[in-house]
RNA sequence: GCCCCUGUAGCUCAGAGGAUAGAGCGUCGGCCUCCGAAGCCGGAAGCCCAGGUUCGAGUCCUGGCAGGGGCACCA
């Protein structure tokens, strides 16, 4: 549990307790907030409830707080609580509980923060699904870094969690793409033939059918455009995994649509939804009746062709993770699917479910910065920076964080020149520089030939510097944000902690010196162990964002 | 026309209904004889407009204004 749900637990016993000595008249107890005040003299946390139960208790909200506050039983990590205007009581740590922190640290390593909310539940979080046909555009890549640290977020509450890919590996973009390759293959083959503008223009075309020539010279010239279609699409998803490997994100499953008609799913769904009655037929088509769960028009669902939309099966996949029994599922959609995730829903509710285990979470675009310039990007004309590229040019570490600097209703500009910079105007130096600084020390310690393990058992009630407090404040926060996280479904909030982290983190460094001369002995020690706590944490938050913890850069 | 997102410092953005609205970049000024200055410290500078709800609104509601995206029998 986090800190401040154990404060809100003492602070609502200590109402009940009020009420039971008549301090504070009996009402129904409304949920007690705990926050961080803004001016850290107040205290290290702070509640606003005497100022809510105002009402309620029809007393003055100075005197509910020192009510509150008399019967409060501080507990052993609380030192102090104190009522300030308008009404808020202000709680302080007790030093020598934030120094131990420094052991706790150690002591939970990559576990550090972890809080069982999610005990016992399964989730799903679904991104990227983009479909095998060429280069996953950069914008389902911010949707992938998304989902995957809003993954590490909800493991780290404990939840169960599968990450999943949805592709379409049928239909018409595959046959385009089979024609595409098709075409290529026969003009390297001296053929005249050309691409009409629908096909896929892109240099990976070409170098797939250049990869048949090799393997098969030209014994394909009478094979079908599906023979190509399905050889790309294996290649193309492939490359598409390993890209996304190369960024820490490795899905757990990758679902493909034709299972769902191969499973008989998709067509279980539309009968259902026609038992239901939410189906009608006009002008060939079956339509569903979306309008009656708030949509401004009915949809097609399976067109006059007799060929299902992508919204059949979108609803099918979702008939089907309901019936997969996630107690939550999360869905990520870019900018180009944000009119169709409500229509998706609806289908969950046309067919029985109720849709709020599904979340649906927006983003916005990603413009690549390069010389201060937008590059410019279309799959189909094959102009595009693909992942690879991005990988090559600038790493995996600044992608992973660029991607969750921002709120997912903010544009990211992911600039390239910035991504490159080694300096503290680039925040992803900034954070790992933390580390590799920490690092620095032990390696300096043992390259004089201490020993390295001298800091065990170090007495850390020695760390009494203000910045060394800060930081472990810092520390205990990781909780809290995780839970923010996981809450509203913000995967953002884990890059600006991490950055806030290395900002108490440096002061320290500067202001709190080990290695130096004139630093007495159990000193050291105990600051070597802060270091060591540090460099941990920032090891273990950095893996929250996928990210490498370098020991130099 | 309808739907979604966004208007917070010169720029890019945080801000879970609470106290004096926070960062980064830029700008101005300081700090290296010992662990990475790849860093630290300090200054100036801001909530689009109008109503409403609330003890309390950057935050919630309504209406404007402005910008972005989307409204296929494409995915």
């Amino acid at each position: 549990m986090s800190i401040e749900h154990e404060i809100e637990a003492v602070v609502a016993k200590a109402i009940v307790e009020a009420q039971g000595t008549g301090a504070l008249p009996v009402f129904d107890l409304p949920d007690v907030t705990i926050e961080r005040p803004r001016d850290m003299s107040f205290g290290d946390y702070a509640t606003p409830t005497a100022m809510k139960l105002a009402r309620l208790a029809r007393m003055a909200p100075l005197k509910i707080a020192q009510a509150i506050v008399d019967h409060l039983e501080l507990p052993d990590f609380l030192i102090e609580a104190t009522v300030a205007p308008p009404g808020f009581i202000n709680l302080r740590l007790a030093e020598a509980w934030l120094q131990q922190q420094v052991a706790v640290i150690l002591d939970e390593g990559m576990d550090y923060g972890r809080f069982p909310r999610g005990a016992g539940q399964k989730a799903q979080i679904e991104c990227v699904s983009a479909n095998p046909t060429g280069p996953i555009h950069i914008c389902r890549i911010r949707g992938g870094v998304m989902g995957d640290t809003l993954a590490r977020a909800m493991k780290a509450a404990g939840y169960d969690v599968t990450l999943e890919y949805y592709y379409n590996d049928a239909g018409r973009q595959i046959t385009i793409l089979g024609e595409s390759t098709q075409i290529r293959y026969q003009q390297l083959l001296g053929q005249d033939v050309a691409l009409s503008d629908e096909h896929y223009q892109g240099e990976y075309i070409t170098d797939i059918a250049r990869e048949l020539l090799a393997k098969y010279s030209d014994a394909l010239l009478d094979k079908p455009a599906s023979f190509f279609g399905d050889y790309a699409k294996e290649q193309i998803s492939q490359s598409q995994k390993d890209s996304l490997g190369r960024i820490n994100i490795v899905f757990d499953v990758y679902y493909n649509e034709r299972s769902l008609y191969e499973s008989g799913r998709l067509q279980e769904a539309l009968a259902t939804l026609e038992k239901r009655g939410y189906v009608y037929e006009k002008e060939n088509a079956k339509w569903f009746k979306s309008t009656e769960f708030g949509d401004d028009k009915d949809r097609v669902l399976v067109k006059a062709t007799g060929e299902p939309t992508y919204r059949m099966p979108d609803i099918a996949y979702h008939y089907h993770k309901a019936q997969r029994g996630f107690d939550i599922v999360v869905d990520i959609f870019g900018p180009d699917h944000h009119a169709t995730a409500p229509q998706v829903l609806m289908g969950v509710e046309a067919l029985g479910y109720d849709p709020s285990f599904v979340r649906t979470v927006l983003h916005q675009i990603v413009y690549l910065i390069r010389d201060g310039q937008q590059v410019k990007m279309s799959t189909r004309a094959g102009q595009f920076v693909t992942l690879d590229e991005l990988v090559d040019e600038v790493g995996a570490d600044p992608i992973r964080y660029f991607m969750i600097s921002r709120s997912g209703n903010s544009p990211v500009e992911f600039d390239m020149d910035l991504a490159l910079e080694k300096s503290d105007k680039n925040p992803v130096y900034y954070i790992q520089n933390a580390h590799v600084r920490c690092a620095g020390i032990f390696r300096k310690w043992a390259e004089a030939g201490f020993d390295p393990n001298a800091d065990e058992g170090a007495d850390l009630s020695l760390l009494t510097h203000e910045m060394e407090l800060n930081f472990l404040r810092k520390a205990l926060a990781l909780t809290a944000v995780l839970e923010k996280i996981i809450v509203t479904s913000e995967p953002h909030h884990i890059a600006f902690y991490a950055y806030e982290l290395a900002a108490a983190f440096h002061p320290v460094y500067e202001a709190s010196r080990v290695l130096h001369s004139e630093v007495p002995e159990p000193l050291r020690l105990a600051r070597l162990r802060f270091y060591r706590a540090a460099k941990q944490l920032f090891a273990r938050v950095l893996d929250l964002m996928g990210m490498s913890a370098p020991e130099v850069m």
